[in-house]
Order: structure tokens, then C-alpha cells, then sequence
RNA sequence: GGGGAGAUGCCCGAGUGGCCAAUGGGAACAGACUGUAAAUCUGUCGGCGAGAGCCUUCGCAGGUUCGAAUCCUGCUCUCCCCA
């Protein structure tokens, strides 16, 4: 593959390449390169939003460069001010820790371990003393700093940005210089931290890293960038049926970006299928299928989309779902309050949400709606029914 | 160090002694319509309870009062101006 090939590769999904010519001469080394992504172990998740920069990071070691994943166990400690427009909450080190184990796993569906190494910043960064760290402030500036739009726009809000905030940019840059990368892919709303990089590893008399930036993904809402926090997201360990679900569910006009950013459909194709007096619905179909192909299999992508236009477009029962036993507690006489059973399943956050979802007729046993929401059932009158609350949510009912 | 403003439900933001579980907007959820899209209309939106009603919320802790989100005291935190 020619480096033009390479470049055109790697290009697609990116807002932008800091820079593409340092980009070419870094691959004609030919050697391979440390392509650092660093991720702060706040959620306990991969979604298809973080799946956007690991894939990025997979197309690299598939050209034979190694990743070089940070786990920011450190800076989990101070939380990114990116794009918040408040100071966040600090996690502990044992909500850290747990987060990260529960991350290892599944990064590595998308990610080779082979020509992985993975780097705990709290290694250097822990290490570092007081003095240290007067050292390395002094190296960049309070004005240069405040250029960062959150600070800038939370300065003018009168919002406040903690000390510890403005160090943020600085740990993640002394990262790069670590481990001496040659490229940093980040989200669109890493650059400023990516460029502080650059600017230390030159004062480091190293040469600066590439930065490689892509397009923050819009969740399932449309509007906000896919969070776990904002819960618009899908999760690369959703099941099919929730997966596939899911994305039928954004609004059209993301569709096109969602393929570029999480598939390997050529953008031709893609075009022509959203093509004036084509159904959107359709590209959306397929889209859905290639994201269950990538994450689960083919035929778990076909599955997917009959259960869907069965159950959803045809709207008749499912044909099968999760399984959830009657809680014995809440059975009295032999019967069970129907909002009871709704909120003990976490099928609505309390007894009282229940029951307005069950007045607003929400709520259906084998299809048949419920309307009275003090119902009460006789549990062997409940026992293999479907119990649809809502549009998505779905329990077959079994006894314990 | 001095002076001033402020902290209300998921978010923004009204409310200055009883009519306040707390106006309004947004978000969210549900129903209708659909393509589980958008737009639109309708409803719900602290917890418990079949219901009457009960309980817990307005930064934290005390106090005044028959009664406090609203008054008083102390504390914590934030912002602005001056030094």
C-alpha cells in the first residue's frame, strides 16, 4: 500500500490531521509507529462513540503500528474540563479501578492485543513531586491555558474552574511525552489538550507528535455528543435486539455520519442508498445490520432486523424475550400488584412511575393493555405471559 | 484583607411566613400519528398508598413561630469589585 493509500485510509472520519504532511513522513520511516489514545476510565462501557477513536487506532496497528492505550488512571482523578461546562466530580480510586477492569475486555474486541501496550499514567504522574510539578506549570502560561474555549466560556459565565482543572492539559501532554508518540488520535474536543502535547514534547526536545482528530459521534438523541453520563448511547456490548433496535431509533440525519464513523460501508454506497427517493428507513436497516455484524455476527444482523420488523414494524408480539422471574416477595395470596411487579423488574423507576405508565396505557400482558393501575394477578395467570411496558421494554414472566 | 451578590427539583429559573411537592421553560417518559425518524397533538414528570391521605425535599446545622424554601444564628461552597 502506497503512503497516499495509507494516508486516504486513515483519513476518513477525521476533522483533522495536525499535520498530514508530518503524517506521510512519519509512515515513509517505515518503521511502526506509537499511536497513543489516551482514555479516562469513567465509565464502565465502550460505546460506539469511543469506538470511533479505537477502531481509528485499529486501522493503525492493521498498517503495523503499535497502540499505545493510557488508561488515564491519574487524570480520572482531576476529570477532563472538555466540554464541560463544570468542574466534575473526582472519582476514587476504587471507582477508577473498577472502571478500568471492566473496560480491559472489551477494548480489546476492537483493538489487537498484539501490537498493543497499555500505560497507566499514575505511574509518572503519581511519581511526580511538588517541585516537579512547579517545574513543568512554569513551561506554559495562564493566558495560553485560558484560550481553551470551556475555560474562556466558563470565565464568562462566571462559572468556577478549580486550579487542579487547568493541570489537565498539562498531564496529558507530559503522557506523550512519556511515551514518546508519534501520532495522537483524540476526539475533536482533545485538540487543544493533543497541541499542548505537541508544545511540550518540542520543549522536551522531542520531535512533537501527529495529532489526528475525529468527529465527536452524536448519541441516539441526536442532539449531545454519545455519553454514558447522557444515556443516548449504544454500547458495543448491547445485544443484537438492543443494538439494532437502538439504531433504528436516531434521527435520520445522522445516519450517514454514523456510517462513516462506525463501519467499513464505502461512502459511495453509503451516498447512493440516502439518495433523493430512497427510504432513509432502509440505509438505517442496513446500517444497524453492519453495527451487529461488526460487534456480534452476520447472522446475529439478520436475526436482529426480523425480530425488529416483526415486533416493532409489524407490531405484534415478540417472539421472545429476557426472562425475568417473579419476585416471591411481592406475591400476597397468591397475587401480585401488576405496578409492584413493574418497578421490582425495573421496568419504571418506582411503584409510582409504574403506575402512571399503566393509566397512560403503556402497559400490556400478552398484548392485551392493562388499564386499571391498582391491578393486582394471580401469579399462575401471569406465568409465560409477555409483559410490554412501553414501546422497548419487554419480560417474559416465570416463577422463581 | 475590605465590600457586594448568590446556593431551589435532572438542568435553567420563579417563589420572600400559611393558598408550596413548590409558577414557567427545557430535558425525560408515555399515548396518538409514523419508518421505535422528524414534525405535531395529548398526558405524566419526589416517594408510599386502591383512596382519603401520609412521608421526604428548596446548600449544611441549629433556632424563632401554631406554621418556614421564605425570618434569625453559625457553618460550607461559588461569583463579582477593590487591595
Amino acid at each position: 500500500m502506497t503512503i497516499d493509500d495509507q494516508i486516504a485510509l486513515l483519513k476518513r472520519g477525521t476533522t483533522e490531521i495536525i499535520s498530514e504532511a508530518d503524517l506521510a513522513e512519519k509512515l515513509k520511516l517505515g518503521r511502526p509507529l506509537r499511536v497513543k489514545l489516551g482514555v479516562d476510565p469513567t465509565a464502565k462501557d465502550v460505546t460506539l462513540g469511543w469506538a470511533v477513536v479505537l477502531r481509528k487506532l485499529r486501522q493503525f496497528q492493521d498498517l503495523g503500528h503499535t497502540a499505545c492505550l493510557i488508561i488515564g488512571d491519574f487524570t480520572a482523578q482531576i476529570g477532563d474540563p472538555s466540554g464541560k461546562s463544570k468542574t466534575r466530580r473526582q472519582l476514587s480510586r476504587e471507582e477508577v479501578q473498577a472502571n478500568v477492569d471492566a473496560v480491559k475486555e472489551k477494548v480489546f474486541r476492537i483493538l489487537d492485543p498484539a501490537k498493543t501496550e497499555i500505560f497507566f499514567n499514575k505511574d509518572w504522574l503519581g511519581a511526580m513531586t511538588f517541585e516537579d510539578v512547579i517545574r513543568l506549570c512554569s513551561r506554559y502560561t495562564v493566558a495560553r491555558i485560558l484560550e481553551r474555549d470551556d475555560f474562556t466560556n466558563r470565565l464568562a459565565e462566571q462559572k468556577p474552574i478549580a486550579m487542579h482543572e487547568i493541570l489537565y492539559p498539562l498531564c496529558q501532554g507530559m503522557d506523550s511525552v512519556e511515551i514518546v508518540a508519534d501520532v495522537e488520535i483524540g476526539g475533536n474536543d482533545q485538540k487543544f489538550n493533543n497541541l499542548v502535547g505537541r508544545t511540550l514534547m518540542s520543549q522536551y526536545g522531542q520531535e512533537p507528535q501527529v495529532v489526528l482528530l475525529c468527529p465527536l459521534l452524536v448519541g441516539t438523541d441526536g442532539k449531545e455528543k454519545m455519553s454514558q453520563s447522557l444515556g443516548n448511547y449504544i454500547s458495543i456490548d448491547d445485544a443484537p435486539n438492543d443494538m439494532f433496535g437502538k439504531t433504528m431509533s436516531i434521527p435520520d440525519e445522522l445516519i450517514e455520519n454514523w456510517f462513516e464513523l462506525c463501519t467499513d460501508v464505502p461512502m459511495d454506497e453509503v451516498r447512493e442508498m440516502l439518495a433523493e427517493g430512497r427510504n432513509p428507513r432502509d440505509a438505517k436497516m442496513r446500517l444497524g445490520r453492519e453495527l451487529v455484524g461488526l460487534y456480534h455476527s452476520p447472522e446475529a444482523a439478520t436475526a436482529a432486523q426480523d425480530y425488529f420488523v416483526e415486533t416493532f414494524s409489524r407490531r405484534s408480539q415478540p417472539v421472545d424475550a429476557e426472562d425475568a422471574v417473579i419476585p416471591s416477595a411481592l406475591v400476597i395470596e397468591g397475587e401480585v400488584s401488576l405496578a409492584a411487579l413493574i418497578a421490582a423488574l425495573e421496568m419504571a423507576e418506582s411503584n409510582g412511575k409504574a403506575k402512571a405508565l399503566i393509566k397512560q396505557g403503556a402497559v400490556s400482558l400478552d398484548g392485551e393493555k392493562v388499564e386499571d393501575q391498582s391491578a393486582r394477578f394471580g401469579v399462575d395467570e401471569l406465568e409465560g405471559k409477555i409483559l410490554r411496558v412501553g414501546k422497548h421494554r419487554f419480560r417474559r414472566l416465570v416463577l422463581g
